[in-house]
DNA sequence: GTTGGCACTCTGCCTGGGCGAGTGCTAATT
DNA sequence: AATTAGCACTCGCCCAGGCAGAGTGCCAAC
């Protein structure tokens, strides 16, 4: 699989694959030709890219027209060929300016980052705020929301906020509320979920707890809470970039179970999975990602954290035929501007 | 422009309207000879449908094509000619039994209406919750999120729970924020937002508080946090529903377009505009609608309520050529059951 | 190892003719 | 006076055929 390639095949592979970026249509023997420095006739190309077809990094979509690259071709490509280019100053300046204007909530920041990145990209970006399980609580607060419900209301470290209605226990007084709080508070700064989690079901087994009916309450009402992890929060934006593509919209199949994958939070999820834990960039081409029945889109994506904990991930949704030497840089600075200024709070 | 059509004009545009709905192509005068009882021939119905292109309500894309109406021959057959298909009574059941089960928070609830809603419309599903200035506040809380953010939770009449973050007066205690929050809940409970803002800004002027200095921060930090109104929400479900639509899918400008408003909350807001304040069905074909730039497009919404406030609208968008007979009474129930679930809380 | 030449293949595009669906008009019918 | 049959006409659509262009593989020459 991994055939390596001598000099001139590496650069007719690089060629191609980049006019294919490009223009989105095979690429003749003569296009190359023309590129190629030092220049070499068509017909050597030719031998070149029959080669490389052999290898399977080309095909062609029927005889005589020109060659395009496989998944392998575009793997190679990524692997060993890409020149990465630089940002722009300007869009460097861009991102963090905006991404740092982007709002008081560390969702808002999140949000606004991902709307960026799919506007300078011009594909869809798709973003994971996994409700961190590694988030120290600094403050757990019950409020009485109706006469049947409590609402909890966790503060973690960072600036994130989560909410969550629980029903009621039964003759549970305003009085006993306070009470609760300041207990279940003393018990939870400084623990992550889990970890209070863990806590309140070990508390629930002492004995004392038996004769103390309001902390009784207290445990119960804190289990239930816990007792489902909170879910993480998914965004999308620039959905409508996808129309840039013209292999999706010559195809409404493909846009359609595009569509329909974004319309699905455990999809999104599984897409961006292979980075939530690395902060290394992650590039999946074609079928490569984890989701069976898109097997024509590549996932550039990376994670990012908010001091040592890992957050989330971002990441770009594009056809196969991405320009991954303009998209990888993106990716990986858009994260790590989102770190340092999440790290900030 | 309302010209009153009589018996067989009415017949035959009810048919054009409803023949095209189904099939999307021009509507010949062959094919309505066959549907009309009593029957007329070929040559008649050439006549009828020349005087309902003479008065605007159909037109021919060209000569010697079948005829497709117009927007006004739509807004015709849904003010006259429409026979309000009732709904199956497993569609009812399924609407009412899945909405109940959709969630402990108002939100949820919300959201699973719509997505429910798309699926058995076929089309996309919009819904506004508009953060309304009419609830009443059942507490109001200030929590410290980090060392120079507090955040505020405000529970709303009915399960609605909103948080925002702001920024600190230096110096506030733990000790402080408690009694802040003790007072400003007396001033606040059963007030609504905007009556509280009004109130804290009354308040401030007054004498007293000159010399109480934590008076002071909490009107200060109160009249912070209400400075913006608390912006609604917006849900769309269905999206990739719109491809199913041909007149869409041939259209790739079309599609652009709408996806881009998808991606507007303020154009999504203009299109729900109609239905926000009342609980009747509203319709806006093709152009009808306030958002310059999508002419193409039919949205069938109706507002929802809890209690005696509207607390939102929800709305289905697709093509003028919807099939109105089965919409609007989705819709339409749809929003009942929501009012209903949300009453309940 | 590289290149020029050549025959071949395939796609895309244009063209023209035939077909079908639909129309408008007019004259005949009821 | 309303309805209908008949007829000539107009388009859009589909298909076949032809042509141009791009590209290939192979072979012989450099």
């Amino acid at each position: 699989m991994t055939a390596v390639l001598d000099d001139r095949g590496a650069r007719v592979l690089r060629l191609v694959v980049e006019e294919y970026i490009e223009t989105a249509e095979p690429v003749g023997s003569r296009t190359i030709s023309k590129k190629m420095t030092p220049a070499f006739s068509p017909a050597t190309i030719r031998n070149i890219m029959a080669d490389l077809e052999e290898m399977g990094y080309l095909c062609q979509p029927h005889t005589s027209a020109g060659r395009i690259p496989t998944g392998a071709g575009f793997r190679y490509y990524v692997n060993h060929l890409l020149a990465r280019r630089q940002l722009a100053r300007s869009e460097r300046d861009l991102l963090r300016k905006v991404a740092e204007e982007g709002g008081t909530g560390a969702d808002e920041v999140v949000r606004h980052a991902s709307r960026l990145l799919s506007t300078l990209s011009r594909h869809a970006c798709l973003v994971v705020v996994s409700r961190s399980s590694h988030q120290a609580l600094r403050s757990l607060t019950l409020l009485r929301a109706s006469t049947d419900r409590i609402l909890l209301v966790a503060v973690l470290q960072g600036g994130w906020v989560q909410h969550r209605l629980i029903e009621d226990e039964p003759g549970i007084t305003a009085y006993d509320l306070e009470k609760i709080n300041a207990y279940l508070n003393d018990m939870a700064v400084g623990l992550t979920l889990p970890q209070l989690r863990v806590k309140i079901l070990n508390e629930m087994r002492q004995e004392k707890v038996r004769y103390d009916s309001l902390m009784r309450k207290a445990l119960l009402l804190g289990s239930r809470a816990l007792a489902e992890s909170l879910p993480g929060e998914v965004y999308i934006e620039g959905r409508a970039n996808i129309l840039e593509q013209p292999e999706f919209v010559e195809d409404v199949q493909k846009l359609k179970r595009i569509l329909h994958a974004f319309e699905e939070k455990s999809v999104i999820l599984r897409l961006l999975d292979a980075a939530l834990e690395s902060d290394a960039i992650q590039v999946s081409i074609g079928a490569e990602n984890t989701v069976e029945g898109l097997p024509d889109i590549s996932v550039v994506s990376s994670g990012y954290h908010q001091g040592d904990t890992a957050m989330g991930s971002i990441g770009l949704v594009g056809p196969v035929r991405m320009d991954y030497s303009r998209v990888i840089p993106l990716v990986e600075y858009t994260a790590r501007v989102l770190s340092s200024i999440l790290e900030q709070r």
